[in-house]
DNA sequence: GTGGTCTAGACCACC
DNA sequence: GTGGTCTAGACCACA
């Protein structure tokens, strides 16, 4: 916690981090749907911003897989197709299952503290109903999971992996759980670190991350790769 | 209201503006104190910059009056007396009069919107008894306040005035009123605006002006100018 | 008031404040026109001065909203629109007016002297029939009524203001009004705080600001913001 | 598996993208050391391209994480200390176990088959006693591994992390296994996949990862984060 | 002063 | 026409 008034380094990303964040979150809401062509100058014009630190920006997307690269074409949004879904998922189950182990084996402390606090906003949203704002919840509660690890790069690959993950659920929407079975999966989670039940604990994840893909790739339309 | 994921321009401000923030915050706060010699050296380390554009950033807040600068001395945090703390809620209370006439002849749906969003954030503050929360929601109260006059250059006149009025406070706390009656003032001003009663508004922010003044400097050590 | 001949302090001002004075003053008169870009290299040569003081200057003015800022493209003479010229002259008001009532209820003998001696230059250049020469004196009428407030809080929002309303006459000279007139309306003020008429005196204030941006806007092009 | 002489779409990767293979590809052998400041300019030259892409290239690099940004001061090469040692082996057991696991339930032929021939090359290097040649033997064994997991995720995941390890072995070659030992334990992983004994597979993955991380954070003179 | 950063504008290749 | 690519030039910050 900073006292207030007290100085600290002045936080300065760069540009093409901005823009990155901003493109990454768009993708993610599906203000960027899948097969979408980024036009430079366009989105140039919209961000307020000139070509170079954009195309700058895009190449990171590119990098990371949620944007696709047709040379003198363009770049487009990638697509998802079914087995995205399940490759996405099972990514994630390996990424989160390894923190989940970390927790168990480090600070278990402060990893509930801040698990806690994450389920509290998401029984908050789940109250609200708002579909957006539970799938927010859902997701930091993921990230705070994973960060709790304490391994960068656990982090650094779960980062795109929930951006890649909320795309397939923006695609369909229909599929989201239910409000209450949403909040009772992640207070399982939660209480298995509370008792110290490791085995539990990846047994839940895992059924978490694979019902997910059922329930996707179940009422799915199949979308092109 | 964004709607999330909308692509927006990216805002991106100058260095020395956010240096300009962050000193004016540590002014305000107290971190850095009125007589306080401001070192070149030391801060541009501990914010992480150089020092070109740190002494930018030091002459925007020469240019607000918040610094005094002593030519090949270096510039320090000017000091407040009795005199100066009169003529800060005197100045005060004339941007906020004006502001005040403008909201009754102006929206007044969107400034009671707002103004009842800036007292809950009050009583909430209130509620938890810290002094520098309840500090931080009345100076966004009046901040408000201005802000909804839609006349811009009695907001920027405001922001420093807000900032040195926190000065006043912060240098001297024990005066601070009670939880209760703070909210209360607040409230009967709101009320005023509610009710159109743009006499008795402009009566209420006159005397909740002065009357911090004389509360000020009765319970308050001399500071010299 | 000095003695003559009294030793004093030489007031040292550092050269960005001195920059800053002549860059005010030549965006004032009209040398530096709204919307045009300050390169760094040609005024840094032009003032004889090297680039770090000079964008020391400038942050000043940025500051006090004369100039903005474009970043990584330069920096800019802040324009004004229609609404501009209405916040400026409301928030003119807002400072007179109080400065007005701190006089009646002051030292109004210090006041009626300084304000006849501005007056008298008023009529003096209004001889001259110099346009420019006319709102220097005008300038220098309302900034004596200002300062006799004593408020210096007043007075460093008056400093600013006073510029940007030379700003909107240098814009549109055709509409300032014939020398007749303005000598007449700065008597009447005058005349108001000899009576001790504050009611007048505020009414006066009042439509004398109004009435100009009234004038301004009328015969104005549409400039942009 | 390409049959040879088959016509197949030319791969016309972006100039950003050749780049940035580049880039990764001195990082990871050292040419580029940790610390290390790429300057565009001179890259830029010795690259034979100009800057703007270059840049691409190292945001894309910057979104690895191989690359840090320090603005308006540079890109550096990524320092890398004990901890990143473990984090980076951690996770890459994360992304070779869930591999594994794919691998024991999915097409195991065709995986036996690359990762033998990857065996021959690297038993192979192992004769020449050259280091480069056996990490290069190493890292496509592993890279091998992920790859039959049919997860382009993990893949995507495992590319990065490679490159990393690497990093850390350049930096502290002296600790590098004696041929031998590498091909026995590699031979183990083998023989466990043949046998179908996933339990012994995953015992193995695990203590390869973490000996490797004991050995190098042992013998390892601290390096900066 | 040097070098990072961004903008703007031009040229060329592809569709 | 649009995007890919590159150059020129200015601002910005560090040393």
């Amino acid at each position: 916690m900073n006292s207030p008034g007290r100085l600290e380094p002045v936080p300065r990303r760069s540009t093409a981090e901005l823009i990155a964040d901003q493109l990454r979150s768009a993708i993610m809401h599906g203000a960027l749907a899948p097969g979408d062509q980024l036009g430079e100058t366009d989105l140039a014009a919209q961000l307020g911003v000139s070509r170079g630190p954009l195309r700058e920006a895009m190449q990171r997307l590119v990098q990371e897989g949620l944007l696709r690269s047709e040379r003198h074409r363009g770049l487009f949004v990638r697509e998802l197709g079914p087995e995205d879904v399940h490759d996405i998922y099972v990514a994630r189950l390996a990424v989160e299952r390894a923190s989940c182990e970390l927790i168990m084996r480090g600070n278990r402390g402060e990893a509930l503290a801040r698990l806690t606090a994450a389920l509290n906003d998401l029984v908050a949203a789940a109250r609200t109903g708002d579909r957006t704002a539970m799938s927010d919840a859902d997701q930091a509660f993921h990230r705070a999971l994973v960060s709790c690890s304490g391994n960068h790069r656990l982090e650094r690959m779960a980062e795109t992996l929930l951006v890649e993950a909320r795309m397939c659920l923006t695609v369909m929407q229909e599929v989201y759980p239910e409000a209450d079975e949403l909040v009772e999966e992640h207070q399982k989670l939660l209480d298995a670190i509370t008792d110290g039940d490791e085995e539990l604990l990846l047994r839940l994840i895992e059924s978490h991350m694979l019902d997910t893909v059922e329930r996707i790739n179940a009422g799915a339309p199949t979308a092109r790769n």
